[in-house]
DNA sequence: GCGGAACCGTACCGTACGGTACGCCTGCGG
DNA sequence: CCGCAGGCGTACCGTACGGTACGGTTCCGC
């Protein structure tokens, strides 16, 4: 079946809900070692009715990731008004909330167990979180860098170059690394340096396709 | 154990290295469902032997994994003439081989797997292609970058910021949707336009951190 | 109050796979 | 020629886990 990418709030009830997060937390706590019946014993529920809400244990991994993937929030920017301190600041907060969300528990472990599952000939899951990751970072940044090229306050031929130069300046080594498990990389050693991170990155994005002297 | 980063070539028999070969290509064909089964019947030999050889599935997997990435070769730089010329094409070269590495089949399987072991509160594997892979890399890189400004080339506050910047101008998204299994992004799709990303990489590269205009 | 749907808990089944044991063959040193 | 070490193939064991079945309980509509 094709997966929705989309998830509204009603696609879950309540108590389906509270099952996702118990599985949740045990993919975050044992990595893919998900069993259903560990599930079960979490949430309190039979595996009868796992298997009855999911199908199977693939389907409730699915609902999972999918379910967890869909709250991530995008910041929206206002993009009427475009002025240089408004790009940069915007460009900024993409920054941010990119590294946050890469490097937070959920996220790897999310990532890790697409890969996993990607492995396995099977792309549903990587699908799901390519959507929710980076093309939904995508889709709200190209907007923007194309009304800053008609703004005349970027350059560049192609807004989807851009968009991967700007990922590729903020995430640089620190996603594989974190998804490998470098011990020399800890979430809260990477996190201390966020904010010099995000300003660099910005500068350096905006040192490239920026118009004039936008530094 | 501590596991030993470096393998020498007579660390396995050119028997032990048949059936590693075989192990790798079952992890290539068939993603991370290795079985002992599996690798003793592709290798005709007895599961005795894997077991007497490698001690446990762990530690085929781990030879297996060290064994390979061992084989991965940096190119060597004469840094004692460095031109701008000269170190504009040993960008690219160390471009150009991170490029074709990291979307080779075997790296992408490589890593998943490591990824895979590393949700699993292991991170062996993950220290291995780490090792092999990012730091390699950087081990390489990072003297040039030196050397560079040594020249007056290049200028950098920090060379571990710029080896990462570099980094990340060069691999950008490519590897995170390779792994996550992205079909709008298939190898032969990449390897057409290796050349182009290598140039503009190295541009975009030596427009941050070029002393003057190296453009 | 009653029937049934939903669901919990648990016992159960089948299978896949890690790991071990054993019988057999081959090659080699004495 | 003998004995034995190394190794192949296979049968076997134990367990973990996906998936199913079933009895018991709660709750809701009538």
């Amino acid at each position: 079946m094709a997966l929705p990418i989309k998830i509204s709030e009603e696609t879950f009830t309540p108590r389906q809900q509270a099952v996702l997060t118990a599985a949740l937390d045990l993919l975050v706590e044992n990595g893919d070692g998900l069993t259903m019946t560990a599930v079960a014993r979490r949430a309190s529920c039979s595996k009868e009715t796992l298997y009855k809400w999911f199908g199977d244990r693939d389907g409730l991994l699915t609902a999972t990731v999918q379910w967890q993937a869909a709250k991530v929030r995008m910041p929206t920017v206002d993009r009427s008004h475009l002025s240089a301190k408004v790009l940069r600041e915007s460009l900024q907060q993409f920054a941010r909330d990119l590294l946050t969300t890469i490097i937070g528990e959920v996220s790897i472990t999310l990532n890790r167990t697409a890969i996993t599952h990607a492995a396995q000939e099977k792309d549903s899951l990587g699908n799901i979180v390519l959507e929710n990751g980076p093309m939904a970072i995508r889709r709200r940044l190209k907007p923007i860098l194309e009304a800053a090229r008609d703004a005349r306050l970027l350059r560049f031929p192609s807004s989807e170059d851009a968009y991967r130069c700007f990922f590729g300046l903020v995430v640089r080594d620190v996603q594989i690394r974190l998804l490998l498990g470098d011990k020399g990389l800890t979430q809260s050693n990477v996190e201390a340096n966020i904010e010099a991170d995000v300003v660099a990155a910005t500068d350096q994005f905006l040192a490239l396709y920026g118009a004039k002297a936008n530094l």
